[in-house]
DNA sequence: TTGAAAGCGCTAACAA
DNA sequence: TTGTTAGCGCTTTCAA
């Protein structure tokens, strides 16, 4: 028997090109002897490597294992292995981690670590590598996308608290650089037409000492203030530190939101009220969304942005102003 | 000029095998034409993928990611990339992983979702394939192993609670199938010498209603207890749950102690008191143990062990008793 | 439906 | 120090 009749029968995808009695013989004695194909001689005779590049910048950020999950997930059913890379949001390792799973011959990337400016990202679009982008996306727009509906999130938090009466509610940002943050504050702000620009600070981080700081010089001026929508969990914490240096109580006298719903913050005093995303599902969703971007071959024009929807989920952190 | 030569020209690991001034040519035309070794052919040349496999039980656990971030800076550095798969705390999707892991012929693999009985893991060690175990280890210890010294943390937070004058200590564990739970189990007993056993009830799972669920049960003997060693941060939390659930205050009842010091732990109210583990330094050291292990070639007798020193962070939820 | 032959891009062994 | 040759294990023409 040859090699390349094995070859066949082994193949699933072949439908009637080889008899049934041969694919029998075949794999029976590839049963017998153990015989595994090798994919590293695939690899170079198909040009697939069978693998696709997932870049994280930090993995320790809770937001982001549960949408590798996903991703793991939904690949590995489709009989490709992830190669993590994580940046740790550092733009040159992004660069550098890029070229590395580029030089590897992934078959397509996964990019959960975009910054706005996305320089190294950008260039993916232009040389027409295939990429999605989850959670944070590229100014330029030239990239597949699947998120979150943060503006959605927000806009129902500003809702439940206008509801339940405040009328000065401030915005405690995250990083600029991040389209998160962007796509969070530009949604505050329309939640606010004409009415006055309400406060807005800016943290420098996804941390809790960075919403510190930035609550802590929102509360100086404080200006009325008795509602925060908080840029993520993170610095909703950072406000609650900042609320209690200042003597102040949450929610007696200052409600607080925040985004995400990472885990143990339904633990923390007070439970935090906050805008829950599906970060599994993005995960299934960007590595379905490049799965098909593979079979297809070339880019789509323009590239597919699918927004999934959030849930805010009201906790002990919002109440009625003066309550 | 032959292929070969530029091939030796390019490589780094040859030292005066080839002229400097050839060298400078080829590398000079490879930047100019953006060249790149193709790691495929590499790979059927030199038998080696270039890659190794992380497996972990399940990456949303908060104990994993900064161990896998660990193992991916150290590996990345020696050009090593991760292939990563979650098991999903499966036997079977271990079973699953590990196959295609070695069939795509990673050059070690390093394993987090060890179980006592490990069947899958104890034919790695017969069949001689690279591999390190990290945190979690297998019964029949024929592995190498990097893990926190749970044993002496549990014993810290032992002291730490008699020194605050409880008597009446309790255990409540986390699944019986893993190493983690016997190590610290076996540390907890070992500190009550003759003293009449303590009382110990098993949780099936490291999430907070098992916990809740174990700890429940504890609480309806009572017994005098004053405290618990948690086995591990969740089922603390679960602890908590069911502290309030009889109507009973931590630490003023009753008080805790965790084990991981996962993140907000340190947040939520009362702060928990727990055993840290060198979580980014377990991923390290596995990582440079396997390094080390693929450097040498063939496996060690007996495998290596290394145990990290822990630490125990001591909060709000320890106080003296009837305090 | 199967056999034969070629070649993916690289590097190791050997020869010059 | 460089050139030649061969072959890693597979899949894909093309021919039978």
């Amino acid at each position: 028997m040859h090699p390349a009749t094995a070859s066949r029968a082994l193949d699933p995808a072949l439908p009637g090109r080889v008899a049934a009695e041969t694919v029998r013989r075949v794999r029976d004695a590839a049963d017998a002897l153990g015989y595994r194909p090798d994919p590293t001689a695939r690899s170079l005779r198909t040009r697939r490597s069978g693998f696709v590049g997932v870049v994280v910048p930090d993995l320790t950020n809770p937001v982001i294992p549960p949408i590798v999950r996903g991703i793991e997930e939904v690949l590995w059913t489709a009989g490709l292995a992830c190669l993590l890379a994580d940046t740790d949001n550092d733009l040159e390792r992004e660069a550098a981690v890029v070229a590395e799973l580029r030089s590897r011959r992934c078959e397509g990337l996964i990019v959960a670590s975009a910054t706005r400016s996305g320089e190294t990202l950008e260039e993916l679009a232009r040389e027409d590598v295939a990429t999605v982008l989850v959670t944070r996306d590229i100014d330029a727009g030239t990239l597949p996308l699947v998120a979150a509906d943060d503006a959605a999130g927000v806009r129902a938090a500003v809702t439940h608290l206008a509801e339940l009466g405040h009328e000065r509610i401030a915005h405690v940002t995250g990083p600029l650089s991040l389209s998160t943050t962007a796509r969070r504050l530009a949604a505050f702000l329309e939640a606010f037409p004409g009415a006055g620009r309400p406060p807005v600070v800016h943290g420098e981080a996804f941390t809790i000492p960075a919403g510190e700081r930035a609550a802590a010089e929102l509360l100086r001026a404080r200006d009325g203030v008795t509602a925060i929508v908080a840029g993520n969990d993170m610095i909703a914490l950072g406000c609650y530190a900042a609320l209690e240096a200042a003597g102040l109580r949450c929610p007696r006298d200052v409600s607080v939101v925040g985004h995400n719903d990472m885990p143990l913050v339904g633990q923390v005093q007070p439970p935090l009220t906050t805008v829950a995303i599906p970060q599994y599902e993005l995960g299934v969703e960007a590595a379905r969304m490049l799965l098909a971007r593979l079979r297809r071959g070339d880019g789509e024009q323009p590239p597919p942005r699918v927004l999934l929807p959030t849930r805010l989920v009201v906790r002990a952190s919002t109440a009625p102003p003066d309550g």
